[in-house]
DNA sequence: TCTGGGGTCCTAGGACCC
DNA sequence: TCTGGGGTCCTAGGACCC
């Protein structure tokens, strides 16, 4: 299945089958730091760790140099310099990681659409129709890595598998700058042994539970009756881990899935308790939040805010509105007065979060506007037409509708409507 | 010198409707 | 009218992932 070579690197030995491994895992190794050193290549080898240098700022990325004096991402600033005093900090900078990141994801979508991507460095592939073209799973891993390398100068590490979770877990074993196949008949003798931790959706709190049951590795849960693993972690997690343990994962590579929520939150430097600043910021983090719904052409139904106190405390409160909305404005009104009933007066915040929830694409609403369905854009009206069959909140809701499909739906000159923003 | 910011998914209770 | 059951929506919190 597969060996280390002399570097220590995990590299494969080409399976004789291993066709069975169509689903890719492709993930960069230590992303944004790899993408700072291409700037700084004299810090090529050291200790390096992507982040803010603030009180409570935490670390971003870390070079697998520091990772040996164990750093390792999310961990607080002071605590990494303090077990890494020699390491190099650098700021990070989030436009270069998304330009790479663009360009990776498009190298691996010259091999095949069927391109999921799963954050800003690292996706899934589907590669069972690319086969007949480009050769088997391996081939296509080895030469996506080796363009990825020769057009970015980064690395990647990618697992295969016959499903998606075997892939992520392949490709984080192969780490770092590594491949790692797993042919389907190899699938339970590579899983059963691995911590109960590498199971996609076990935690800290999950492997606590689990380890008061006696479990230490994926076959020991894949063993264990459900229904003592019920009792510990409920119904649907026994479902879900259960299968993932014998290897099962139904899940298909499903490319361009629509976004749930958008949201923005900070972390002040000092808690804040000045209720003017807070409704400032608030004010800035809808403004944010809404220019992503008008750009993605959502509106939201449901605000919500996010309150952390400054003893770490964290509350969330959120309420429907009753017509959708794209404009800050109106997501920062809704976010004051959910911060106002939910704080007491003068308590000190650490947090403050925007989210919009429940979204629509914007041309729903006006469409929802006709019982019938009835195209907007081939509806002879008037405003006053409008009004008359449904009610001024009809307005309200086409006028929320982003400038262009107003333009390009509306009956009404855009003028009429837009006086009523 | 203790804990970021972007998300997803699940659970559970209550309201509400049929 | 003393009282069921199913379905859906809304809200809050928590676990988890990168």
């Amino acid at each position: 299945m597969s060996k280390q070579d002399g570097s220590g690197r995990q590299v494969t030995v080409a399976p004789t089958d291993d066709t069975s491994a169509s689903i890719l895992h492709l993930d960069m190794d230590a992303f944004f730091a790899s993408v700072e050193l291409l700037e700084r290549p004299e810090l090529q080898g050291k200790p390096v760790i992507v982040g803010h240098r603030g009180a409570r700022s935490v670390v971003t990325a870390a070079t697998y140099e520091a990772r040996r004096y164990g750093v390792n991402s999310a961990m607080p600033m002071a605590i990494a310099l303090r077990r890494c005093p020699n390491a190099i900090v650098l700021e990070p900078h989030y436009d270069r990681y998304q330009h790479f990141s663009r360009e990776v994801m498009r190298i691996l979508g010259d091999t095949t659409p069927l391109v999921e991507p799963l954050s800003i460095d690292e996706a899934f592939l589907d590669v069972r129709g690319a086969i007949p073209l480009f050769g088997p799973p391996f081939a296509i891993a080895t030469a996506l890595r080796d363009r990825i390398r020769r057009e970015t100068g980064l690395t990647a590490s990618v697992g295969a598998a016959a499903t998606k979770f075997v892939a992520k877990l392949a490709s984080s074993r192969a780490k770092p700058d590594g491949l790692l196949v797993v042919p389907e008949a190899d699938t339970l003798a590579f899983l059963h042994p691995q911590p109960i931790s590498a199971l996609w959706g076990v935690g800290a709190s999950t492997e606590e539970r689990l380890s008061r049951l006696g479990l230490r590795t994926i076959g020991d849960l894949a063993t264990t009756p459900l229904d003592s693993l019920r009792a510990a972690i409920g119904d649907a997690g026994t479902m879900r881990l259960h299968e993932l343990a014998w290897g099962r994962d139904p899940r298909s590579v499903t490319p361009g899935r629509d976004e749930k929520s958008i949201g923005h939150e900070v972390t002040f430097e000092r808690d804040v308790s000045d209720a003017v600043a807070l409704d400032r910021e608030l004010l800035r983090l809808s403004t944010r939040v809404a220019e992503r719904l008008r750009r993605g052409g959502w509106v939201a139904r449901t605000v919500a805010v996010k309150i952390r106190f400054g003893d770490f405390r964290t509350i969330t409160r959120s309420r429907t509105l009753t017509e959708p909305s794209d404009v800050a404005e109106r997501l920062s009104r809704e976010a004051r007065a959910l911060l106002a009933e939910a704080r007491p007066v003068g308590t000190g915040i650490r947090l403050i979060g925007v989210r919009a929830e429940n979204l629509l694409p914007a041309g729903s609403v006006a469409r929802g506007l006709w019982d019938d369905d009835e195209p907007w854009r081939e509806t002879e009206t008037t405003l006053d037409a409008v009004t008359e069959r449904f009610g001024r909140g009809a307005i309200q809701r086409a006028s929320l509708l982003s400038p262009g499909e107003r333009r390009r739906r509306s009956a009404l000159s855009t003028d009429d409507v837009g006086s009523l923003d």
